[in-house]
DNA sequence: TAGATTTGACCATG
DNA sequence: CATGGTCAAATCTA
């Protein structure tokens, strides 16, 4: 198909544009150039990215059914106001999920998305944390290959309120401190981030007894302030993850901070590139600003939601899609100071207002 | 005593 | 058949 070259064409295109403008924003950073004329550079920046991660999104899904044509069908905001999963547009997947539900211990195709948690153990505290939901662990599997086993999870309310979501945790062999999180399915609970009773630290527990029991925690002031307080500390290194277990060829990694590099897993199309510091930090700058707004235009695909905000919704944040991506970000909401945001994304779902009207774009 | 966790067994999947 | 996901009885904890 000509469209592979196409996509490719343009996704060079978009990257090469992408630096140039950040070329020209270094620039005026040297110079006497207005704040504005930087923030407009800065936009067409982040723009450029968000195409070139919209266009590895899409040529990925190429094949893909449900990809392939309802792009424009997008939720008009991935973001779900309660920053949880749970929100509207998992219905196909849930569907999926339910139907796969009627067979006992059949092995569930699910949406999943995967998360990323670094956990600083001087303070005691070794366990991933808090993402806003209670979940009840029923089972623990050593996991081949794996140094630690892989612990699983499934939503408190699961009898009470039929909710299907279940999460496993592992603790990442080379680094001990992450622990990657899978979810799967969405949450039809009531509770949610912002009003339930924080959940227990998900894994700690179990992978290690010696690490916190999971307990809900009613202070959610508090653990919202230590949140916001600990987002000022967070080593830069966010992470990206997105899994789509219904578009296996289809995952993408954004790890930013730590070695300011955006990598994108396309399956087949591997895509990787420094992502400039200077961006980065533009982008957490703006997104820590008091000013800043969540682009309701969403002229950012990395991130959906100012990382204050991810941090008031208790560290997590969620975008869905009926495509199945998420985004999760999971935070350390208690005792450490040193937390890596890790959170996949759905690049797909970021920007509703992507110029797939382009003509040609896709041609 | 109710709810959560542990853990061995069962079973689906590849 | 190996592996991983889930079940459920036993156990633990508040």
């Amino acid at each position: 198909m000509e469209n592979g070259l196409n996509w490719e064409q343009t996704l060079i295109n978009e990257l090469a544009h992408g630096m140039e403008l950040a070329k020209q924003l270094r620039a005026h950073l040297n110079s006497t150039s207005s704040a504005e004329s930087r923030e407009i550079l800065l936009q067409r920046i982040l723009s450029s990215y968000e195409k070139a991660f919209m266009i590895l999104k899409w040529s990925g899904s190429i094949g893909h059914p449900q990809l392939s044509a309802p792009i424009t069908n997008l939720p008009e905001s991935s973001i779900s106001g309660d920053g949880s999963p749970q929100s509207e547009e998992f219905d196909r997947g849930f569907k999926d999920q339910q139907d796969q539900n009627d067979v006992s211990k059949k092995r569930k195709v699910l949406p999943t998305w995967t998360g990323q948690v670094r956990v600083c153990s001087e303070n005691g505290f070794e366990g991933p944390t808090e993402d806003g939901y209670s979940w009840r662990k029923y089972g623990q599997k050593d996991i081949l290959g794996a140094k630690y086993p892989r612990s699983y999870y499934r939503c408190t309310y699961r009898s009470l309120q039929n909710c299907w979501a279940t999460k496993q945790v592992q603790r990442s062999d080379d680094d001990p401190t992450i622990f990657e999180i899978i979810y799967r399915g969405r949450h039809s609970c009531n509770e949610t981030p912002h009003t339930a009773p924080l959940p227990p630290p998900p894994s700690s527990s179990s992978l290690d007894k010696q690490e916190s029991k999971p307990k809900n925690n009613p202070n959610n002031c508090q653990q919202q302030q230590q949140s916001q307080n600990m987002f000022f500390n967070f080593r830069t290194s966010s992470r990206v993850d997105t899994d789509d277990s219904d578009n296996k060829d289809m995952a993408s990694h954004f790890e930013f901070p730590s070695t300011s590099s955006l990598v994108w897993n396309n399956g087949k199309n591997n895509a990787s590139f420094a992502f400039s510091t200077l961006v980065r930090d533009s982008i957490l700058e703006s997104c820590c600003s008091p000013s800043f707004v969540p682009p309701a235009t969403s002229e950012t695909s990395y991130f959906p939601v100012p990382p204050c905000q991810m941090m008031n919704g208790f560290g997590m944040v969620h975008s869905e899609s009926d495509l199945t991506d998420i985004i999760s970000c999971n935070t350390s909401a208690t005792n450490s100071p040193i937390v890596d945001l890790d959170f996949s994304i759905d690049p797909a779902v970021q920007d509703s207002h992507f110029p797939f009207d382009n003509p040609g774009f896709f041609n």
